[in-house]
DNA sequence: AGCTTGTTTCGACGTCTGTCAATGTCTTCT
DNA sequence: AGAAGACATTGACAGACGTCGAAACAAGCT
């Protein structure tokens, strides 16, 4: 067996990457639809002191960035081709695999990732109007001072 | 008594405005000095997937701006006047003086903050370098898909 | 049908976190 | 010196959080 690249099992890596080219969709940048978490949330954070409820708003996606397992799963799936990963790519975070499983809740749960079930695997996207905003959130406006 | 603003005793709120616009310094907007927690930490969240210790120190800051409380300060701090506020100015967010003082100093720690003492009041301001800093991290790169 | 693999859910545990009242420290004013 | 105001620290407590093992669920394979 040609142990390719660490503790899985051979075959299904070459699947997973068989997969990845299935989604040439783009990605609704701005797309305002129904889910809450993401969309225009909040000005940037030096244009004025924030409302209790943006502040509300835009803490729940720091807070969703704010674990460094959580943050380093984001980083795969946002860094992985076509912006997606299935879990089994992802999961060599150094805690077990429940917990893995939790931390993507918690960042689907945050509107930053979704989730879709294709056969076996279950795929990680990342939100990307969602990025956007975070990095509007702190884009230091050129001229305040 | 004139109640102005709620838990407040009467007089040193017009102090302080008062205060307010004795500094017009130009804030060092991309002085890379000596703090740690600054300064070039990670590449962008979708370049590459974190490793771990640039999770941790990425994810500190995060976590730091994951409380609403904390994120109406700094934004209070942030969007005011100069880039800097004094305790009093801002710390009308629905919780107890202790616990500003509190989150105030979670802020410090995680180096978003500097506090300086100038008589009766202690100012706070940004540091501009982890601001910067964090919009580096969420900056999304044009052409990887 | 059974077995295997990938993923989520459940239940429990210890730790961390946000909050407050009480107290302490520092500075200014009288 | 004494009093008062601005801010920090301490101690305590409830709730949230990260973690795991075990069990459940889902899909493919023999």
């Amino acid at each position: 067996m040609e142990e390719v690249h660490g503790r899985h099992s051979s075959g299904w890596f070459d699947v997973c990457q068989h997969r990845r080219m299935s989604n040439t969709r783009s990605l609704p940048l701005l797309a305002p639809e129904s889910d809450a978490a993401a969309g225009p949330c909040c000005p940037p954070l030096t244009e004025r002191p924030f409302t209790a409820e943006e502040a509300e708003t835009a803490a729940r996606m720091f807070k969703a960035l704010g674990d460094p397992v959580r943050l380093r799963l984001f980083s795969a799936v946002a860094s992985h081709e076509g912006g997606e990963a299935c879990v089994c790519d992802i999961s060599d975070v150094g805690v077990s695999q429940p917990t893995v499983s939790h931390h993507l809740k918690k960042l689907k749960e945050a509107g930053l990732l979704t989730s879709e079930r294709r056969g076996t695997w279950v795929y990680y996207r990342v939100e990307p109007s969602v990025l956007s905003a975070m990095g509007k959130l702190l884009t230091v406006a050129p001229a305040v001072l």
